[in-house]
DNA sequence: CGGACTATAATTAGATC
DNA sequence: TGATCTAATTATAGTCC
């Protein structure tokens, strides 16, 4: 401290977002920093709960890191065990809506602890979101009035359907333009500005049929 | 002020060791806590770093949790395949994890890998369930928090497929619900925000298990 | 990449409703 | 069983080795 002005050796944590890490460097850092922290975390819930438990961290390099008790691989063998599987018996076409969610509503059961935890995070989203408009708006927008007039089972079917359909937004956002023209006679409700787009972009498509993929809730979805 | 002594409403957070909780209601309370936890911080994970995550659960009464991204079943299927990985299994009961973790860091040689180019990573996404408000407000906050982190591109196709949704339920809704239901085999595409939070409940040994979700064929719409 | 360090952001044990 | 609250324990972002 020879110095007179001393630089203060840190600054201590300072508070990040939880988006991908830009930095090449600081991203792989951190990497490592939380890939510990999650086996250590993983570690004490199965030693404090005596609960078994298991995790696999892929690297963005492609490395593999899991931590397991009793094993990764006793624990993965039993999750993907079919015995629990649902087999929705003929789906007799007869049945109605109704009893297709009661089924639903008993599967996902304790699907709920998984909204405790999204719950955390949405706040923290929904700050940084406040700021977004534009385009994003208008498709809320639209969607909250679509929404409005939703019963509970379309409610359901919609949100299983939008987990389908954001995923392939994600991964192949110009084919899900296409797709989705084909698919369906996009005349009616579409938000407002995004319409020049559709045709602007359409060109082949080869219609696929829509499966939806049921979202997640406890009694709803 | 009633009293002179005013009783301290908490004693606040008390350090307890990493050994089963013999308390059968404490150790409830912490496996729900941590598990919360632990999913959230290896959601934080993967989308910091870029990373494949997943998570498998067992409470110690049998249910079966599970956190993955993109999803369990996929990441566990690429952790089978013998490719340079370092796994360790934690002893959980009776035995201190935290070695091995350390071990497990160290241990990484230097094999590179070509999964790199399959991450289709997206940004933060949560979703919120306010109970309170219904199946409604839950759609309406998962697309919020959805929207909020598409690129202009994807939110073109957002639109663009929603509209097809939305006129696809109002026709069917029961008809997409089954869909959903029988198609999905929650794997593969559980979309962001449900499907970073996608988790899996099973019950080994009876009553049926969840299986369902997300997961429409390889492709959607 | 794994450690070490500092100061601060997050998590969560314990008790309550 | 879940949500809250308080206070203390942990986890870590940033930086250098």
């Amino acid at each position: 401290m020879v110095a007179a002005a001393r630089r203060r050796p840190s600054l201590g944590r300072q508070k990040i977002e939880i988006r991908r890490i830009e930095s090449e460097e600081a991203r792989q850092v951190c990497f490592s920093k939380r890939r510990a922290g999650l086996f250590k975390k993983a570690s004490e819930l199965s030693i404090l709960c005596s609960a078994d438990v298991a995790a696999v961290v892929f690297s963005p390099a492609g490395k593999a890191y899991s931590f397991g008790h009793p094993s990764v691989e006793l624990l993965l063998e039993r999750f993907e065990a079919p015995e629990g599987q649902v087999h929705v018996q003929g789906e007799g076409v007869g049945g109605e809506g109704q009893s297709v969610v009661a089924e639903l509503n008993r599967q996902y059961g304790d699907l709920r602890a998984m909204l405790e935890a999204e719950k955390a995070r949405r706040e923290e989203v929904e700050e940084a979101m406040d700021k977004e408009r534009g385009a994003r708006s208008q498709v809320l927008a639209w969607v909250e009035a679509e929404v409005g007039g939703m019963e509970k089972e379309e409610l359901m079917a919609f949100g299983a359907a939008l987990s389908v359909v954001q995923h392939g937004v994600a991964t192949h956002a110009d084919q899900m333009l296409r797709d989705a023209m084909v698919l369906g006679r996009m005349s009616r409700a579409v938000p407002q500005g995004l319409e020049n787009y559709y045709f602007h972009l359409l060109q082949t498509g080869q219609g696929h049929t829509a499966g939806a993929g049921a979202g997640a809730g406890d009694r709803l979805f």
